[in-house]
DNA sequence: CCAGGGTTCAAACGTATGTTTCAAACAGAC
DNA sequence: GTCTGTTTGAAACATACGTTTGAACCCTGG
């Protein structure tokens, strides 16, 4: 066995079981034994349990936001000077994703799967360390998605953007278990590219909606 | 302090304690404190901190069920045979939301946060309670979206759902956060009930999108 | 007044967790 | 081949958890 091959098996280990029980739900006891190495093995390469949680997302974002800049660039050269549109920013994102190099066939399901965990179970030192690391191109996204939709107040252009982010998020988080459902219930395969194809016009459409704004609670009359 | 006094404020400091925390992150010793109780009382009167998770959804999500289907037979009452519209029903289910008695000011975001947390971090124990309490009412609302969006084909339906459920349980079990995050960047109070305002166009705008279905990786061109 | 059942209390139990320890095994350089 | 620094291994550590115990307590019905 190669010197770190440990630290690879121990980061394989933890993602998985991260993504399928969540950080507190999963212990170091069970990562190790998943992963053959020694329980102390962690504490040593990586100080501490939430270090290991900051590395297997260091692990696949870091490579994950650089393929995105790149892909926002190509779009922004293509665009020369207008702004890309909704459709096509979100075809940069979730290609961005999908073309990923895989570790294996549940790679991409994993991946969602944890940042569905980042958003929902964030635990301060994550969601410290994430906006340390990547808040830049988060915030270039935002900015993609502002000139993308100028009708938008910034407060309505908000919400949305979490509305989309969630249903983005979760339905990739558990598109293993969704896309099971589909084939007992309704006979039909799924891909992942798939579920990004139908995912991507209800965004869009979700997104350009009239910002139909609140009279508060003024529910549609029922003539 | 009357006889089962106890029995509430385990309930109430619970509530909260899961719905900024988390159910693994939250301890008993943490719930009865904050109760102000001893810490056998919980397994006394529950029996085990499962059933107390479970009395705890099933304190707020029985009325409003009951609220909901009465909230349904209005709408169909008033429709006289022909199916609701998709904001009617949309509307129908967020009012029911928002108009329960609340127990304080709090209420209605701890209810939205505990929805959401029973989404994304069901264990076992409590997707069966609810699958067992709770279906029929949740198979009636689903009926009331096939029926309005016959133009949809189940397949397209059935993903369009999980989207609008994960947008919605998403925002809502993170909705303290993000309302924070809204109040320091722009200076914006926010509501839930604004949020339900500005959920609702937003999912009946996804659901109806035109259905661009997959010419699979066709992704729009750049001109 | 006092017996008895429901309730509270402090303390302990057993188990699981994250972390630390320190000796053994290993690698590569001289 | 030996030495040096790195990595592994089995075991223990301290702590926190959910749960159980059994004695005290209260309050009500007789």
């Amino acid at each position: 066995m190669a010197q770190s091959d440990t630290v690879d098996r121990i980061l394989d280990a933890a993602e998985e079981l991260f993504a399928e029980r969540g950080f507190s739900e999963t212990s170091l006891r069970m990562i190790t034994s998943k992963a053959s190495v020694n329980l102390a093995a962690v504490n040593y390469h990586f100080g501490s349990k939430n270090a290991l949680i900051q590395a297997v997302f260091a692990r696949f974002l870091t490579p994950f936001t650089e393929t995105l800049e790149s892909a926002f660039d190509d779009l922004e050269a293509s665009c020369e000077g207008a702004p890309p549109s909704l459709e096509q920013t979100l075809w940069a994102l979730t290609e961005s994703a999908v073309s990923m190099p895989q570790r294996n066939e549940k790679g991409i399901s994993i991946f969602m799967r944890l940042l569905g965990l980042a958003y929902t179970q964030s635990q301060g030192h994550l969601r410290e360390f994430l906006e340390e690391e990547y808040s830049q191109t988060f915030g270039r996204f935002m900015a993609l998605l502002k000139g993308a939709t100028p009708q938008l107040s910034a407060v309505d252009r908000y919400w949305r953007i979490q509305f989309m982010l969630g249903a983005t998020a979760f339905t990739m988080s558990s598109s293993d278990a969704l896309r099971d459902i589909l084939q007992t219930k309704l006979g039909v395969e799924t891909s992942v590219q798939e579920i990004a194809a139908r995912l991507v016009p209800f965004l869009a459409a979700g997104l350009q909606a009239e910002a139909a704004i609140p009279t508060l609670i003024s529910k549609p009359s029922v003539a």
